[in-house]
DNA sequence: TATGTATGACCGAACGGTCGGTCAATAAAA
DNA sequence: TTTTATTGACCGACCGTTCGGTCATACATA
């Protein structure tokens, strides 16, 4: 019988290994060979787990979002006051850009660019329908609070979006340039400052 | 003798024709052919007015630039009131994405994504410096606000960067799927939100 | 030996940039 | 006025290289 090997396991390690690169060359800029050097095979290789470089994008895309919503749904989980919810909501980001999710950050700016002009699946399906989930969440949290009386009534759609440009933009800056602030400095001030504008 | 052009104005030309393919396509997927097909000259004559194509991009970048920079310093000219300047100035963003800067809307996500990665000029010393002026020119407002006493003391630094993200991270979404909102009802929604959670 | 797995030499399309040559506008000469 | 010389502007065929993807071969395991 011939070798056997984790099919799975490979394909998240040559995963894995794209992401690195990725965030280290850009989306464009990433060869094949490259992404083969660091998932220490051979080129030929990546094509037994994926068809094409488009397909391995996809992947990743994928992959990230997984890692973000796992993340999101693991702070929120325990937490009963609305407010505070939002609160939570709002200081995860901060969580998401730790350790492991450095990689992400600096790969996600390529992601949005690319999202926005190709129709592969990942930019015209997932990456909508991350954000409109987020606007969803966000703008439920939102009404709770209103229903609860804890803040004053507002477009909770438009704050929804407003609060998740926040954090993408503070990814944006911390990402050209992570002297400039502290990030979750930067998330806890921003918390503040919009639930008391909204109360 | 032969005849003499105005060189200045075919290389805005030619970086003009530039801008709206890479808004397009994107930077890497821009070929010198596309350009000089959008310019209506031929390739090489691109290179009669730019060295390369990463002197293109660089061009763009300043371009773009220098044209949102004119918008703001136009729009804040004749405010008196700190808190009306600040105001006005989170306002100019939308103005920024009115009309003919739609293109540049599209390209920054790309001019952001590779500023971060490249060693081009426009990268490391452009990028950063138009956010640092951004953010100085948003600390002394805020500054000058609590000074007078108009909001309650803050990290102004810390709440600079929060503004300035708040409206690339809006950008983002706009760019990325306009339906969702109207950008001049986000802006003001904003400034309405930091203003009231800053007094 | 049979079969799933791995590979890197190889291929062809595509791209950035070059270069030899053409064109058009003008000025000077006839 | 016509002819000729001069020169900047313009161009696209071409070249060297790069890169995504293929495939013939080799390898490892049962």
């Amino acid at each position: 019988m011939p070798k056997i090997i984790d099919k799975k396991e490979k394909k998240a390690k040559i995963l894995e290994a794209s992401i690195r690169i990725f965030a280290k060359k850009g989306l464009s800029n990433t060869k094949m060979a490259d992404i083969a050097e660091a998932a220490d095979i051979g080129k030929g290789t990546i094509y037994e787990y994926f068809r094409s470089k488009d397909e391995i994008l996809e992947a990743s895309f994928q992959y990230f979002v997984e890692g973000v919503e796992n993340i999101f749904s693991s702070k929120l989980i325990g937490v009963g006051d609305p407010l505070e919810k939002l609160s939570a909501y709002i200081l995860a980001w901060a969580d998401v850009l730790d350790s492991d999710y450095i990689d992400y950050a600096e790969i996600i700016l390529d992601f949005w660019a690319e999202g926005i002009r190709t129709k592969a699946k990942f930019a015209t399906v997932d990456l909508l329908r991350f954000y409109d989930e987020s606007r969803t969440t966000l703008q439920g949290l939102l009404d709770e609070c209103i229903r609860k009386k804890k803040i004053r009534p507002v477009d909770t759609k438009v704050v929804a979006s407003i609060i998740i440009g926040c954090l993408d933009g503070l990814i944006i800056q911390w990402v050209i340039d992570r002297n400039v602030f502290d990030m979750r400095t930067a998330v806890q001030t921003l918390a503040k400052v919009i639930i008391e504008g909204l109360t």
